[in-house]
DNA sequence: TAAAAATACTCCATAGGTATTTTAT
DNA sequence: ATAAAATACCTATGGAGTATTTTTA
């Protein structure tokens, strides 16, 4: 099994709106790649996560525990992507010895 | 941009094992591959992970700093796995409500 | 010069779109 | 009957392998 962020976004997109129609249109996706993203999801942890109705989608109990999860992993995400682009930009390249002494002083 | 977490598996690998080669090999994958995904990575975020040597690769201070985060992301991702895997399964298919009640009641 | 990593090229798996069907109220 | 989601089918993007070149100590 594979979980994937993509899949993590779609879950929490369409626990924000409650349904996936708005989570596609909020995405910029079509509905189906919601769909089929969030049951393979589904079926690769062996839990539903939603509760699906005619006016859209609830999540389920497990689902709910899944959304805090998914979250934090996002949040975690950015912070790296975030922390991490401030602190190593410059160092690529040729200079790159002289420029990590003086991050290594400056920042760390 | 969009970070992968399979490259976050390449990184925590290479980490590991302080070589892109033995990264590779216990990941099942080529070199070319793990060298490609954290080039693209260091593209994405605007900084250099690793510094390159003939013996193997070592994390820069801001590759240390996201390898912290990285590891934050999968385990956690994991332990989302873990828990909604134990909490909804047998919850699928026609007899959802009956089961979510018991499941409301009995784990959460 | 010897080890590892990066690149060029190609192939294929799969994420996503379109169109249609199914489900739930 | 109507609104939303699921499915079937097709296409295109990009991840990964093979072969080769470049880089580092």
């Amino acid at each position: 099994m594979a979980i994937d962020l993509r899949q993590l976004r779609y879950v929490i997109a369409a626990a924000e709106h409650g349904s996936f129609r708005q989570a596609a249109a909020s995405l910029g996706v079509e509905v189906s790649a919601i769909s089929r993203g969030i049951r393979d999801l589904e079926d690769g942890i062996g839990a539903s996560l939603f509760s699906r109705h005619s006016g859209g989608v609830r999540l389920t109990p497990a689902g709910e525990l899944f959304l805090t999860r998914a979250r934090n992993v996002v949040t975690e995400l950015e912070t790296a992507e975030r922390d991490v682009g401030v602190i190593g930009r410059g160092e690529r390249g040729r200079v790159r010895i002289g420029i990590y002494s003086s991050l290594t002083s400056g920042f760390l």
